[in-house]
DNA sequence: GATCCTCACTTCAGTAGTGAAGTGAGAGTG
DNA sequence: CACTCTCACTTCACTACTGAAGTGAGGATC
């Protein structure tokens, strides 16, 4: 047994970018679609209405990252803005039904994929390191 | 106690993410580089001489990546590329003098990073959390 | 000696993000 | 009624990737 890898940071990094490339991939050829993509249409399902200021907190990204996420997404017809009735600045946000179907068609494949995940941590693993996570996503 | 967070794909994005953004600001206050190159310095100091294939190898990235980022660190004086001495094809690159400083300044940053995510974790959690990652990022 | 092939590296278009600066309609204030 | 302020959202320059296609000097083949 060689000693453990302590450099944590670029331990994260390395399997966040590998395990992004290669859902990415298999997500593009299920629905289309990216998983930053599959991401912000996650929320939107789960929270009709959303304006793009509380889309980037939910993904913890910038509002100008949102921007453009939204604008590639509006021009793929998967997602639509409308005006907020309230509030004139803002942008409410909706699934149009090809939304909905990019969504439907995307689903099982990260579920699997989630599977997979499971199956190489084990359970104990799995919920012990998801924990860790959450706390270094969640921290403060 | 609520039910955990199961999709740890999202989790790792949203902890690799944020880990990243932060470390960089510091990383960039600390000796005007970003972490992404910091990794290539760390792999060119470990391995002098390294190709830009091995690199990329070495840093989990594709060729086409390590060009913009090796033209980055030279333009910025950090790194340097000669002729490599029986591969015609290929270069081999070295630390310059301000390459090496870069080095040293962001050194302390980042062991006290990763000192941080260690208190945070717990000896237990970071050393079981380094272990699935790398699960992750090194299978097969 | 011309021809083909190999394969590090490069280039290009696209996605995905930061961070700083800009925009502009509506609310608040005098 | 003008005047300023607020603040979602946008824009811009930059870093950092992928993946597919291109480049070109040197070795192999005939």
């Amino acid at each position: 047994m060689s000693e453990p890898d302590q450099r944590l940071y670029f331990l994260l990094q390395r399997a966040a970018h590998r395990l992004r490339t290669t859902a990415d991939r298999r997500c593009v050829a299920a629905a289309g679609i990216t998983t930053a993509q599959l991401g912000a249409l996650f929320a939107v399902e789960e929270r009709p209405g959303i304006t793009q200021q509380q889309l980037a907190r939910s993904l913890g990204l910038r509002e100008s990252a949102v921007t453009g996420l939204v604008t590639r997404l509006t021009t793929a017809g998967l997602l639509a803005k409308r005006a907020h009735p309230s509030e004139h600045r803002a942008v409410v946000l909706e699934l149009t039904d090809a939304g909905t179907a990019a969504l439907d068609a995307a689903r099982p494949e990260i579920d699997r994929f989630n599977a997979e995940l499971r199956a190489l941590l084990g359970e104990d693993g799995f919920s012990r390191t998801a924990a860790a996570l959450h706390r270094i996503a969640y921290e403060d």
